[in-house]
DNA sequence: CTGAAAGCGCTAACAG
DNA sequence: CTGTTAGCGCTTTCAG
């Protein structure tokens, strides 16, 4: 059973597929087809369920009605929220989302910049990965809107989302501090991208200026590819062979996620002398017992931004080849004490 | 800059359209094209960058390569973890995912899947809301492969893949009642689907098969649309009105959440004389002290199951009109006492 | 006010 | 072995 084509609804109503096309998008009025048609027409469209092909629409018109979203994990909570929200938005523009998870590896990401390119995607959302900078110059290059968040590329006049990394973690650090820390561990993740970076320049500034050494030893960075037992195994030797250690500051909540079980794992309690904060807020913090202090980004507004700068592109930015106007905003994370 | 075409690549290797779409399409053995123009022309797409334009292709061969994947909220983690995984999979075998939540609102579904199908996706995987069972028959009768998880619809001869969600919550009553628990609060949302009334099943029928009566005041149906003040107060009422409650049954994960908070909020204490067991896991529980027991759905499995069945049927399913076989597949739940 | 017709980029018969 | 050609379903210009 073939679906009913803009053909056939002008077949059935006698009048030109051209007229039909009209009625469909809207443009009737303005074309001045007389009432009565409009009505017959819209009747047989509506009796048929008819919905034109979108994909022979996107051959015609050049446009999908669909923006690509790359992240690197969608079933992490701080991407998925942010999907969610950006779908929501876009959605009520009438468009759509397509995603994919990139797992931090510029070989996927770059296909899926390719992938997406093939399939005519009107925009693109980017957490990007280290390595894809030409790739995103290449979509400038073809007047694609662009935005990327979460992470900064620093030598591209792209717009961005993003938030202002360094102040959190000096944030956290100097509360730590305040509270009278001399050993504050700092746990992170392999991948240096430029937010994972500032995190820990955050981190070692508040340290500088409040005239604590930084000590190397209570450094510790887990491979992102680190399977499950690694990692504990290498934060378990973090606190053994530091006892010193009276606070831990981790760089992602799904590091201080794993800190907590290892913690509970070798019993070590969390109270005044032994503090842990997380950068990004999880469920798990606000329950646990102690509650967690973190560091908390505010999710509904990046993703607030991300999808008006993009629709706002896709409305004005391709028409008029105007000055391109490029926003790069930072958002303030809040320390949220517990 | 206008990306290139098949056509300025046959212009630019002098050769036909033909000879370049055989080509990309790797069908130039077969075609017996001769080495030295493949190898020329591969080097000219090369050079390039040169990616067949999918929308054309797809209008073509009508199909698109995607799948839709329509759920509740894509960014709870249940959902946001089996995203992850079909996408996975799919991406290996050349599909992409188009998803979208539906909030459990059945105007909003019905509208994605009329989105999806103007935008031709070639298959679906959908957590239906009830109010949908015609347009997957609609979609069934178009021979359009269709998966349905986490609940079902009873009377559609559709693929699916569910848990027995009466054993897990008759796995989790039973535990509580053995362990001397003998008012047993049940909580849950007013989302009558199949699901959701299987929980209850499961909790009421342990109640009956161990001789205790269910009482409904302890029954609690939280509204999906409450706000969070609305929600902690009704659960705070719960408690407050029902002293005598000396366990709590979540039949979902953030319901358990939330209740976790409120009772930290009253200060009311987990122990062995107060209970709480949540439906589905979430690294809260694992975390909380004490820790929590929970009814762990096998999500990686259903994931792949789904995804598997998605991917048979696109392979064979469509071009073979053969028997139509319906894969139902019941997954069992894990009870993890903690 | 309405219709004819030219493609968008690609695939796949069918001809050489 | 390679080229010609007819569409896929829709939009849109240009004629009536």
């Amino acid at each position: 059973m073939k679906p009913t084509s803009i053909k056939d609804i002008a077949h059935m109503a006698s009048v030109s597929i051209t007229t039909v096309s009209f009625i469909v998008n809207g443009k009737a009025e303005q074309m001045r087809i007389s009432k009565k048609v409009i009505e017959r027409v819209q009747a047989i469209i509506d009796e048929c369920d008819f919905v034109p092909n979108q994909v022979a629409r996107s051959l015609r018109t050049g446009n999908t009605k669909t923006i690509g979203l790359i992240v690197e994990d969608i079933s992490n909570p701080f991407f998925g929220s942010i999907a969610r929200k950006i779908e929501d938005k876009a959605y009520k523009k009438g468009y759509k989302i397509s995603y994919s998870s990139t797992e931090n590896d510029p070989v996927k990401a770059k296909e899926l910049i390719e992938m997406f390119k093939s399939r005519q995607v009107d925009a693109y959302i980017i957490a990007p990965v280290p390595g894809i900078e030409s790739d995103i110059k290449q979509l400038l290059a073809e007047k694609i809107p662009v935005v990327i968040f979460d992470r900064n590329l620093a030598d591209l006049e792209v717009n961005f989302v993003v938030v202002d990394n360094f102040n959190g973690t000096y944030m956290a650090t100097k509360h730590l501090i305040d509270k009278g820390k001399k050993n504050i561990a700092f746990v992170t993740v392999d991948v240096h991208v430029d937010q994972m970076n500032n995190r820990f320049y955050g981190y070692e500034k508040a340290l500088e200026d409040h005239r604590i050494p930084y000590n190397e030893r209570i450094y510790s960075e887990i491979s992102f590819d680190s399977n499950d037992d690694n990692t504990n195994a290498q934060l378990m030797l973090l606190f053994k062979k530091n006892p010193e250690i009276d606070a831990v500051l981790f760089s992602t909540n799904y590091l201080a996620i794993k800190g907590l079980g290892v913690l509970k794992q070798i019993n070590k309690p969390i109270n005044d002398d032994f503090t842990i904060v997380s950068y990004d807020d999880h469920d798990v913090f606000r329950l646990h017992t102690p509650p967690i202090s973190v560091v908390d980004q505010p999710i509904e507004e990046i993703a607030e931004r991300i999808i008006d700068i993009v629709l706002h592109e896709l409305m004005s930015g391709s028409k008029s080849s105007a000055k391109h106007e490029i926003s790069k905003i930072t958002l303030q994370p809040h320390f949220i004490e517990r």
